[in-house]
RNA sequence: GGCGGAGUAGCUCAGUGGUAGAGCAGGGGACUCAUAAGCCCUUGGUCGGUGGUUCGAAUCCGCCCUCCGCUACCA
């Protein structure tokens, strides 16, 4: 049962290598979403996103840049932060690997693990490129004279072994196993549960915690060989214990952000997570290691882990190193904040990879947006203003106006598909209410009862106002509806319409979103209708671009 | 190789036994409130192939072809 009386969910944290992709801020926008919408509907939410920072690559690519690695990731992050300005992401914490905090949070993870016995010395072994450390075989390129590094492909690779801490992950099958059987759908989508179980179900091996050397760009492990404290005599780490190697870094950053260790009130208050959204590359990391991890510290599991799929550009995974990304502020400058969101969450399916391109955005954006929601909302208010004065017209009663009927199950499907991570199956549900909405108008013809009235017929003038009155109405629920998606759209529209938008720029401290999307629920109440502005103006077709 | 999934209109996909569907794209029409938008109508598919079960199969079963995901230590 979940506990309603908070929502706490996260992203991956990016890695700081690189300027931010449109595919790596997908996850994000997505997320934002869920967090706006239990934001708006009263519920005190946590969003949690932000950078991993550490790795021998992330040191030497400072260095090729004459920088510390705390100069690099400082200018890294500052992209991120911008980027993800511009796309209206909210994040009630921007968290960074390299905060004090989460050192400490690592630092005491590791330790609790040891004292329970689930960390042990051991021999990692591997290939070893002298630029970058080791690799995983499923990273080299191996041709007829045997293994290189993608990146260094001229260098010889060391097979080298070396003295590491390992996590006993092997001891917690039994335990995953019963996880995943008593809680079925902790895992999604589906089939990506199956995934995982069937990888449980192979057998589990420990994996390394540490490494000997990481550049000096790393979080120093907290424990010497001899099981002691590794703090020298003037209390800074001692470096022969190494550093903690990645997933006790970068997966930590989840409980960190609640408060661990240094809060227990406020972590107790927000974990575990109600939902961790990832990329399918890290899902083994997140629904195998990550719960082990968090058992053997007496912590519990996050409630969910939503796997999305990736962007894909011809069918090719969009990625910094194929080259074949799209800059998240170019299609910002094209689309606007609200316009880049909707095509993003409508045009790549939540649950799987989808096929995107420049041309399908526009196209996107033109069919649903400029179209048909804001060609609505432009004809409604230019109706409403003109036939009828600046007043704006109530609706009427919900059993007496076709648009109220399907309202109330329109919304519970809505918030369903919200609160289940499917994302573009909200957006399509929006974009019914739109067309049925457009097909009203048509139905009605306003301008016919319009001239009808004129020319003095009290009944038409009477169902003109009623008419309007709903599609007003069915206005300002849409608006708020889609506001999740569309934060900056919701109080531009509701202003046209006269309507004040109780909503601070990340959602917080308005009304309950759901009394708001009630049918009438403003009846009464004074407002002007305003100038009618189109809210996405439609966008000309650029052959050229890719 | 093992496990799992998918092949349906130009594109993206829905449809699990009973006369082939949606959105977008294409064509035509009536209208005019509106961002030349919206609305209505429409072109278009031997539902991967093949054999079978059935009165009847996109839908169930067998075989084949093609594609995809997972199959361990990237940050």
């Amino acid at each position: 049962m979940p506990d309603r009386s908070r929502y706490y969910l996260t992203t991956a944290i990016a890695y700081a290598n690189n300027q931010p992709g449109l595919h790596t801020l997908y996850e994000v926008v997505g997320s934002d979403v869920i967090a706006r919408w239990h934001r708006m509907c009263g519920t005190p939410t946590r969003f949690l996103t932000g950078t991993d920072e550490h790795s021998v690559n992330i040191s030497m690519k400072a260095a090729e840049r004459g920088l510390a690695p705390r100069e690099f990731v400082d200018e890294m992050v500052g992209l991120f932060k911008a980027s993800e300005d511009r796309l209206g992401i909210t994040p009630d914490r921007f968290i960074r690997t390299t905060d004090p905090d989460h050192v400490r949070a690592a630092q005491e993870m590791v330790r609790r693990a040891h004292r329970n016995g689930d960390i042990y010395l051991g021999t990692y072994e591997g290939w070893y490129c002298p630029n970058e450390g080791f690799r995983a075989a499923s990273d080299l390129i191996e041709d007829a004279t045997g293994f290189h590094c993608p990146n260094h492909p001229d260098v010889p690779l060391q097979w080298l072994t070396e003295k590491n801490w390992f996590f006993r992950l092997s001891a917690y099958q039994d335990r995953l196993e019963r996880h995943y059987a008593e809680h079925p759908d902790w895992v999604e989508p589906e089939y990506r549960r199956n995934e995982m179980l069937g990888f449980i179900r192979q057998g589990l091996e420990d994996f390394s915690v540490s490494r000997e050397e990481a550049g000096g760009w790393g979080i120093p492990f907290p424990i010497r060989e001899d099981g002691s404290d590794a703090l020298l005599p003037d209390g800074t780490p001692d470096p022969a214990a190494g550093t903690i190697y990645v997933w006790y870094d970068a997966l930590i950053n989840y409980i960190t952000g609640a408060g661990f260790p240094d809060s227990p009130d406020e972590f107790a208050r927000w974990w575990p997570a109600d939902l961790h959204v990832i990329g399918k590359d890290i899902a083994r990391f997140h629904t195998i290691y990550w719960p082990a991890m968090l058992w053997s510290a007496g912590i519990e599991a996050p409630r969910k882990v939503w796997i999305h799929g990736w962007l894909l550009v011809r069918g090719e995974r969009m990625s910094k190193s194929r080259g074949n990304f799209l800059d998240p502020n170019a299609v910002v400058d094209v689309l606007g904040t609200d316009g880049a969101r909707y095509v993003l969450l409508r045009e790549v399916a939540f649950d799987r990879d989808s096929d995107v391109s420049w041309d399908s955005f526009v196209r996107r954006y033109n069919a649903d947006l400029a179209n048909d929601f804001g060609n609505l909302v432009n004809r409604t208010v230019s109706m409403a203003a003109r036939y009828l004065g600046g007043e704006r017209p109530d609706p009427r009663p919900a059993d007496d106006a076709p648009l109220a009927a399907r309202w109330p199950e329109a919304v519970a499907r809505y918030r369903e598909r919200v609160e289940g991570c499917r994302l573009h199956e909200a957006l399509a549900e929006f974009a019914e209410l739109v067309a049925d909405a457009n097909r009203t108008v048509d139905a009605e013809q306003p301008w016919v009862l319009a001239k009808a009235a004129r020319e003095g017929d009290p009944a038409a003038g009477e169902r003109l106002r009623g008419i309007l009155g709903d599609l007003v109405e069915t206005c300002r629920l849409l608006g708020l509806l889609v506001a999740p998606f569309m934060p900056s759209t919701a109080p531009r529209l509701l202003g046209q319409l006269g309507h004040d938008y109780g909503y601070g720029a990340d959602g917080n401290r308005g009304p309950a979103l759901l009394e708001e999307l009630r049918w009438g629920a403003h009846v009464g109440e004074a407002g002007t209708l305003g100038t009618p502005e189109p809210l996405f103006p439609r966008l000309d077709v650029d052959p050229s671009a890719g």
